[in-house]
DNA sequence: CTGTTAGCGCCTTCAA
DNA sequence: TTGAAGGCGCTAACAG
């Protein structure tokens, strides 16, 4: 936050009038030299410059955005904005936009099974926004098309679309290197928890390859690495809790019920890892001498607790995905079909919840 | 998500004439009847409201903004988007300006000691927002009047200002509170464990009592409990770490290697209260046996790991703070002075980290 | 209760 | 490189 230039608020609002009658030229050229156009002489511009600051002048963005058709406005959709991914891809989002003068708008929709879905009408957005970012908002090809009946960008972060620019993680990649890691420590009898791939998605629109669920990707990814090492799951090996910390330490509970043999546990996230915890601790299995726990995510309160995970960095998401957004509402860019899915970086960090097995 | 009425998304956007042309009536009528103005026929609002539907007609905000001079938006200010408190406070704020039509702008500051601070100018919000909502970021008097002079309704969550609309905890009370109950359970020896009062805070705004910062209330509230039990804390028995799990794990530490004769500890959020726990593992102290923890906060987390704790609920606050906001920008209500601070309810949460002290 | 008519403040051709 | 002028789509007087 910085002062105003010399403590002057206007008591009314400028127009662009003002500004052009102060600096001796026409409001066009008020209108050209303050968006930076390049056909104003640097020293008509510079004066202009100079007079509206001066004055204190901003731009009404509504008579700006009914003249041009342009809001420089970015619809932010997401499900939830108080949990750790979704705040963290929020927040890169806004930054990056707000850097280059575009505003944010917060869209948080109710997810579940109700049908209709309570949440935003898709048509509320019309005429409102420039662009619209999803961010894991699992949805179904029918609402995905109502969004792209917008006519403006569309970009998803961590769950996505294939028809359309998404940002996301590898996330088979990531299941496989937990696994992976695991099996190079010598593990064999591994345990997935895992959380329920959000609720409201439509049926079959996973199956039908159209769009994308971190858990289910995940889960494919720790079959994949187990299946590769020769090793059949047992069905009961993979256990669903409700998303946090306390789903996955009563889902840890069922899987070591059932199956107390296992050694390593890859647990979809960073909190259902330390539900993970947590179960052990209760049950007096040593971590990681008796149990093995790798989690997903790169919480930070993973360090204090020595979490090995797979981590990522969500607020970069957010980032490239609005920059994207915003290099696809420039009609200069072609937009090229060969990018549309961007895989980003994750890396394994090792700490103090995995070991080789004892038994 | 709702689907559009029947699939029918016209191409080129429709506007106020091609509704009135439509229902046969002037774009007057047509703007009175979809806003439910009072002073329409029935029969008229329903068949223009029916014919707005029926073409998927969307009103321009921005050209309802411009005429009209207000934008239905209301602009959230913040610091942090993604942690705890933030995040909720904001999701609570978001449905309920929407549940009545408003938008909600998103505005995250940089914190800091830089000069000037990075972030946004509040410039940017004139003729943007018809509200600001300033969640948790502590500002000096001269940012708080340079906000005010943007000339429209001002309200703050968590942390605020005593001239303005504040909805937030009683802190004092609420570190008292958790004194209380380790004092009740026979403890005499109390340390805090808390963070710094956020970093950019003008210095002397809280003396002069202009703003308010958690942290400082919540150990002024552990100091008066300690007092009023007849115990003058030492110095030290106060730390301060980084805001967080890890600053907690570290400040305690830091504490019970000066202090290893305290029995409770108070910490300023949940969050640092798990780093007290890890700390007090690391050092193999048994919880509650042999040290007793309250946090505050009641975070999710806490529940599975069976912390004490007061607890608050922000996304509340956020839904309180709103609806005032919005009452404040209604002309016909008439803002009295009085109830400017709203005091939020917290409730303590006695679970498995907090028990008589044994020695 | 409804229609007519000015703007709201800016952008963007078109001409100069 | 600059200016003049017509909208952008809607709201809010004012009349009727």
């Amino acid at each position: 936050m910085t002062e105003p230039s010399r403590g002057e608020s206007p008591m009314v609002a400028l127009s662009i009038e003002d500004v052009a009658a102060e600096a001796g030229v026409s409001t066009a050229t008020v209108s050209r030299a303050l968006r930076d156009l390049p056909s104003v002489a640097p020293k008509t511009r510079d004066r202009v410059v100079d007079v509206a600051r001066r004055l204190g002048y901003v731009v009404s963005p509504s008579a700006a955005s009914l003249a041009s058709g342009r809001t420089r406005t970015i619809g932010l959709l997401t499900p939830w904005i108080n949990r750790w991914f979704f705040g963290n891809v929020i927040d890169g989002a806004e930054r990056a936009l707000r850097a280059v003068g575009y505003d944010a708008l917060l869209y948080t929709f109710n997810l579940g099974r109700e049908h209709p879905r309570l949440g935003v009408d898709p048509r509320v957005l019309r005429r409102r926004v420039d662009g619209i970012l999803v961010v894991g908002l699992p949805l179904s090809r029918k609402e995905v098309a109502s969004l792209a009946d917008l006519d403006v960008p569309l970009a998803f972060v961590g769950t996505g679309h294939e028809d359309h620019l998404t940002v996301r993680l590898d996330d088979v990649g990531v299941g496989r290197a937990a696994t992976e890691h695991l099996l190079g420590l010598g593990h064999r009898r591994i345990g997935h928890v895992t959380a329920e791939p959000e609720a409201g998605h439509a049926p079959g629109a996973l199956e039908a390859g159209h769009s994308w669920s971190p858990p289910l990707g995940r889960e494919q990814g720790w079959r994949s690495a187990l299946a590769e090492a020769g090793i059949v799951p047992h069905p009961g090996w993979r256990v669903v809790g409700a998303f946090g910390m306390e789903g996955g330490r009563a889902a840890t509970h069922e899987l070591l019920d059932a199956h107390p043999d296992l050694t390593g546990i890859v647990a979809v996230s960073d909190e259902m890892a330390m539900g993970v915890s947590i179960a052990a601790q209760e049950r007096d299995l040593a971590i990681p001498d008796q149990l093995s726990v790798v989690g997903v995510d790169g919480i930070n309160s993973g360090k204090a607790l020595g979490l090995t995970t797979i981590s990522q960095d969500p607020e970069s998401h957010g980032r490239i995905a609005a920059e994207l957004l915003l290099r696809l509402m420039d009609p200069e860019v072609e937009y090229a079909q060969s990018d549309k899915q961007i895989l980003c970086a994750t890396h394994l960090v090792v700490r103090r919840s995995t070991a080789a097995p004892s038994r």
